[in-house]
DNA sequence: TCTGGGGTCCTAGGACCC
DNA sequence: TCTGGGGTCCTAGGACCC
């Protein structure tokens, strides 16, 4: 079984270049070739970059206090995230690309693997250039195509057409002389403790790694460090994963757009997570049978004392009831709340997840379980027509005076009618 | 003053069993 | 005083990704 012929293999990675930047600019002429920039929930984060605005030398991840004195030098044009928007624009791109191969692997919101084996090599470089093209006209986002025989290397072409600004690169043989060039660290599978661990061994480069043995690899890391070497060589061993299974845990959780203190605000937070999330499993036609809770203070504020904590709770009854989870979340968060305590974060984690059609054993009574479900349901549609959390609960607050801080949102919802920019005639 | 959020997979080690 | 060995299952925590 391992030893499939891949020699024919082609993958191609299609990257949206800048992709919440690209997004913002497709709404906003005056953003097109000045420096902008995209930060992540909380404006806390730089978390998507123009090319002008990293070439100012704004780094990805950096907090934004640290890059303000060069925003205002700069006039970098700023904008908070806005997830609605970008996971429309996504739904679009990826409807471009299954024209192209109906074996797709959507990998992340701006990026996906496709497979094009049955191209021939002289066909491949003005494929991934037709990709782009028509990705570009239909959605306006513009993209970056990397293509070899492993989804490894095809991230390192991607990388490098990124970089060259080429638009498509493809890497077929002798990619030695590509791998020589490139950091350890930009390895797709190879991150912090990995780079740390290969350069103390000297090994500083795509080359370098593909040329270890395999022993040493296996010993010092795990089967993914030995997939990648493998994947290196031009051997194929991460498939491609067509089918788009459904989520095993789902995580809702945020940072207080300032800190609280009061056991009273971090239970509205809790309970808005935790409708939040019961939703989205709702949603996927699933249930949960074990829920987290979290809680932290700030792990950068050294002035003060950090505390953190979780507890796990197990439901005898997989549900995706909201009221249930929420009360069961609450007795969670009252057995680990401390008083005296500047909290910054506080979220959930529901897993365990199975799927809604399984018999759900409440011999109590199906009456019961009927009515909830109706109410769910209309709990949903309502959320759905007018905006999320149009229906809550009391405790959920209504002040939410610990809400994130948005102050740089472009206000735009391509899949809302009511946020469509008004024109005067 | 101000540092995101949501996932997956792997492994070591403990619990348990015979 | 001496105190097996091998197997499975589960979980917490770490590392990685975007």
């Amino acid at each position: 079984m391992s030893f499939i012929n891949n020699s024919k293999k082609k993958f191609a990675l299609i990257d949206c270049n800048s992709f919440y930047v690209s997004c913002e600019r497709l709404f906003n002429p005056k953003i097109q070739n000045v420096p902008v920039v995209v930060l992540s929930n909380n404006d806390g984060c730089v978390i998507s970059r123009s090319v002008e605005a990293k070439k100012i030398g704004i780094k990805m991840g950096e907090p934004y206090f640290k890059v303000k004195e060069l925003v205002r030098k700069n006039n970098v044009q700023i904008f908070s995230s806005n997830y609605a928007l970008y996971g429309d624009i996504s739904r679009r791109v990826m409807k471009v690309l299954k024209e192209f191969s109906d074996k797709i692997e959507i990998y992340s919101i701006d990026e996906a693997f496709i497979d094009i084996s049955f191209a021939k090599d002289e066909e491949v470089e003005e494929y991934g250039k037709k990709i782009r093209e028509r990705v570009f006209k239909w959605t306006g986002i513009p993209t970056s195509v990397g293509i070899s025989s492993t989804k490894t290397l095809s991230k390192v072409a991607n990388h490098i057409a990124k970089k060259n600004r080429a638009g498509v690169i493809f890497l077929k043989e002798n990619v030695d002389n590509v791998l020589k060039k490139f950091d350890i660290s930009d390895v797709w599978g190879v991150g912090k403790q990995l780079s740390k661990l290969y350069i103390k061994n000297g090994i500083d480069n795509a080359f370098k790694l593909k040329n270890i043995s395999n022993t040493w690899v296996k010993k010092s890391t795990n089967v993914l460090g030995a997939k990648t070497v493998m994947e290196l060589r031009g051997i194929s061993c991460i498939n491609l994963e067509t089918q788009e299974t459904k989520r095993k845990s789902c995580c809702v959780s945020r940072s207080f757009g300032k800190r609280i203190e009061s056991l009273y605000k971090l239970k509205e937070s809790i309970t808005t997570h935790c409708l939040n999330a019961a939703e989205k499993i709702r949603i996927d036609k699933q249930t949960t049978r074990s829920i987290t809770v979290f809680i932290r203070t700030s792990p950068f504020d050294k002035s003060r004392k950090y505390y953190s904590n979780s507890i796990t709770i197990e439901l005898p009854v997989a549900t995706d009831n909201s009221l249930e989870l929420v009360k069961t979340s609450i007795d969670g968060l009252n057995k680990i709340y401390k008083y005296g305590y500047f909290y910054q974060k506080a979220g959930i984690i529901l897993s365990k997840l199975e799927e809604a059609s399984g018999k759900e054993l409440n011999l109590l009574a199906p009456i019961l379980e009927n009515k909830s479900k109706t109410l769910m349901k209309a709990i949903d549609f309502t959320n759905a027509k007018y905006g999320r959390n149009a229906i809550t609960i009391a405790q959920a607050g209504i002040n939410r005076d610990w809400k994130m801080r948005r102050e740089h949102s472009s206000r735009i919802d391509t899949a809302s009618f009511d946020s469509l920019p008004k024109i005067n005639v």
